[in-house]
DNA sequence: AAACAATCATTCGATATGCAAATGATTTCG
DNA sequence: CGAAATCATTTGCATATCGAATGATTGTTT
């Protein structure tokens, strides 16, 4: 009797989610931020102006935390508040150049390496990737888990 | 110019990465534990008798964080400590029937709906989601970050 | 065997994470 | 207008996580 197959897909998973999880660590530990608050700063960058609630939705956490979190990199001068002059109850958030920069030395060697090794791939075999990849995301019903957009969650974490 | 392909792959794996990270916190919560107690629960039941100093290399935690860990796991009752005979520095961690039935109950329901899923895919389907789940891993250089050999990171976190 | 080095766990101090509930400010809607 | 909803912050509390120091034990060297 062979191997489970459900148990080999899921052997693979865990050896890539600890491999992104290792990673995301090393990542944050080497810009001199936690993972949560590269995380943070990874959402403020892709969509310069967003509101303290936006994120918090984004990345599933409380609004009391992501305004903690946001208080230590302004702190740290990574990011910058400011009222929104439309609806002044929002608090917009911007990253600061010392953000850029910091996010910059964080570059993502893990997925630097994936990207290379990917484009050295055959352009059938780029494909069929993909598509297992989605196909996976779909079988752990990605979908309904998260209703936001671009979601990007860094590598991981935490 | 279509999208790059290793993007769209870096999505989906994204995808994938934040419904167990999700899950992993819903998980834990619904057992009554912390994503970091389960985590390591979870190691401890895999391998009866542990070592501390093993369980904190295969999580990727400093030692002193596994003692506190397993100070909160034993206080309530989930886990005992023993000192090891052989080694007497050593000290082995074992589950206790309620740790065993609070990782019943924390029973990994996203798992179980991809099993069930995956299942129900073809052979030649099921063993091509094998086939690029582990290049991916490959791609990811998940050997090379991990020389833990069992790693199985649960559901990751965090 | 005595001395020294290595290993293993714990403790301590410090910072960060994360939540729920309460509060304050502002907008929206009946 | 006044009540309800929305958004951010604050507060209080438990937990997580690390580095460094400490204590206990084992292994090694002379």
């Amino acid at each position: 009797m062979t191997k489970d197959k459900a148990e080999q897909a899921l052997v693979a998973l865990r050896r890539i989610l600890r491999a992104t999880e290792i990673n995301a660590r090393a990542l944050a530990r080497r810009a001199g931020l936690t993972p949560s608050q590269l995380i943070i700063l990874q959402v403020i960058s892709r969509a310069e102006n967003v509101t303290l609630g936006a994120i918090a939705r984004e990345v599933s956490l409380t609004q009391a935390t992501v305004t903690a979190l946001v208080d230590r990199l302004e702190r740290a001068g990574f990011a910058r508040r400011r009222r929104d002059h439309e609806d002044r109850r929002r608090v917009l958030v911007k990253l600061t150049e010392a953000g850029r920069a910091a996010l910059a030395a964080a570059s993502d060697s893990l997925q630097e390496r994936f990207e290379t090794r990917f484009a050295a791939l055959a352009d059938w075999e780029q494909s069929m990737l993909i598509a297992a990849l989605e196909r996976v995301a779909l079988l752990l019903n990605a979908e309904d888990l998260d209703a936001a957009p671009v979601l990007d969650y860094g590598a991981i974490d935490k």
